[in-house]
DNA sequence: CTGGGGATGGGGCCC
DNA sequence: TGGGCCCCATCCCCA
């Protein structure tokens, strides 16, 4: 890419490629424009020869398509490729990957995905399947700890970090929730990262070389197509050293994408577009409108966009769109917990953890439901209090029904109406902080689609995108 | 439903 | 001018 380049605007559009992909899929269920039929044990798959070659290794050698420009003699017609050695619903998974980043897998099945991943040289899917399987996974991205996720359901193995975008799901670093649950405790879940960004992947193992178990194309593929997919190890399969990117620590190993990663291309450009500006002034986000302040702040905010996560703890794997947060992270690894309460033994790693730790000494809630009365000591809580359905009643004021302790320890509530004062704006708010609600009732319960990997902002955004209403989406933390 | 810990994104300050 | 560092607000999740 060439960020900065004069006269050149770099324009992103961070749902084309989920769009893409998504009509791809439909594409593929419906059997238009495939181009390349795989079949398995009788099984038959329609599929696209383009977006095979995209995620395997294999089927990339087999149709010289990264040497489209020579061997072009590759058949237009639709070739069928049996691949008897792997199971019908491995290849199903297989292909539900490459279409939607997401891996989707019985535990009675990963044994056979595994291999089928192996011999497809899809490796990001191998990775996964042998992390979850307790084999120590060769790419050093995994983190350590793997867990036995899902003991016999179904697995839906998601790239929170929204491989790049490449899948239905939309990349959004609100990359929380259930995902990054298993991202931290699983650390397979994690490694579904999209073809795209595995084929980058500075660390890959050697390729399989499934010459002697996988029959090329019956038809179609050219002699010399197969001949490239029957090459004993030619193509040389490990990436590109990795580039050095901004902060290294020692803590840090280097993005995994580094070559065109889409949030590159993205972020790039929007940097020289920015470039051009008062860099103090505040930058108004091509993607969202949103108004960021503060100089360099820019390309960060727009990694929440993109997905892109180039800062990786070393020792777990999981992936961070800033380094601050990185370092934050480290001190998880290292003990360090460097705020410590004074009036107890208790140390946080986070500073704002203190000081909520530190009301709880104080005894002081000043946050108040203007409602109900009943008194918070955090903010948060407070919101949610009133988020929820816990207040539907108005209460009479706490100094008529004293509210009973909820610590035996502090007998003497500091809940004095003078110190009820609301302190925040949002505070003094009436109820009306229902919009989330509104435009995405249950959430919570959503639980499938969720784990997918779509973040709960995510869903908002998507629904208000969907509905194309106003003009545009914001992050849903900007509504009080 | 609430308390509490942790994660994430934005802004300010400074180098 | 960009980025590191820190703090804050907010959110998510678990007990």
């Amino acid at each position: 890419m060439s960020p900065g380049e004069d006269g050149l605007i770099g324009i992103p559009f961070p749902e084309h490629s989920n769009e893409l992909l998504s009509r791809l899929n439909a594409q593929r269920r419906s059997g238009l424009l495939c181009d390349l039929t795989l079949t398995s044990r009788g099984a038959r798959y329609p599929t696209h020869r383009a977006v095979m070659a995209a995620v395997s290794l294999y089927f990339r050698r087999l149709f010289g398509a990264e040497e489209v420009g020579e061997a072009g003699e590759v058949s237009e017609g639709c070739s069928v490729c049996q691949l008897d050695c792997v199971s019908p619903d491995a290849l199903d998974a297989l292909l539900e990957f490459a279409y939607t980043a997401t891996l989707t897998i019985r535990s009675s099945g990963m044994r056979e995905v595994l291999e089928g991943a192996q011999l497809l040289g899809i490796q990001c899917v191998a990775d996964a399947c042998r992390h979850i399987l307790g084999e120590v996974g060769e790419s050093g991205e995994l983190g350590g700890e793997g867990g036995e996720p899902g003991g016999g359901g179904e697995l839906a193995v998601a790239n929170k970090e929204k491989a790049s975008q490449v899948e239905n799901e939309q990349k959004t670093p609100s990359r929380r929730k259930q995902d990054r649950r298993n991202v931290e405790k699983a650390s397979p879940v994690r490694l579904a990262w999209n073809a795209q960004s595995q084929e980058d992947k500075p660390k890959c193992e050697a390729p399989p070389t499934p010459e002697h178990k996988l029959r090329p194309p019956q038809n179609g593929a050219s002699q010399s197509a197969q001949q490239v997919a029957l090459m004993n190890g030619g193509v040389h399969w490990d990436a590109q050293p990795a580039k050095e990117e901004e902060s290294k620590p020692e803590e840090l190993t280097p993005p995994l994408n580094h070559a065109p990663s889409q949030a590159e291309t993205v972020g790039g450009a929007v940097e020289g577009v920015a470039r051009k500006r008062k860099s103090q002034a505040p930058q108004q986000c091509p993607v969202c409108q949103k108004i960021i302040h503060g100089a360099g702040k820019l390309p960060r905010h727009m990694r929440t966009h993109t997905g892109e996560k180039p800062f990786q703890c070393m020792t777990c794997g999981v992936r961070f769109t800033r380094n601050d947060k990185l370092k934050i992270h480290m001190r998880k690894h290292t003990g360090e917990r460097p705020y410590s309460c004074p009036s107890c033994p208790a140390r946080f790693l986070h500073s704002y953890d203190l000081k909520n730790h530190l009301s709880l000494h104080s005894g002081v809630r000043p946050f108040e439901c203007p409602l109900c009365h009943k008194a918070f000591a955090r903010e948060d809580h407070l919101q949610r209090h009133r988020k929820g359905l816990a207040c539907l009643e108005l209460r009479p004021r706490l100094e008529l029904r004293p509210r009973r302790p909820r610590h035996a320890a502090s007998p003497h509530s500091p809940l004095s109406p003078a110190s009820l004062s609301p302190t925040s704006s949002s505070s003094t708010a009436p109820h009306f902080l229902f919009r989330q609600e509104v435009e995405n009732p249950g959430a919570q319960s959503h639980g499938p689609l969720i784990s997918a990997g779509m973040g709960y902002s995510r869903i908002v955004q998507w629904r208000v995108m969907e509905e194309r209403a106003g003009t545009g989406w914001r992050e849903d933390n900007e509504e009080s």
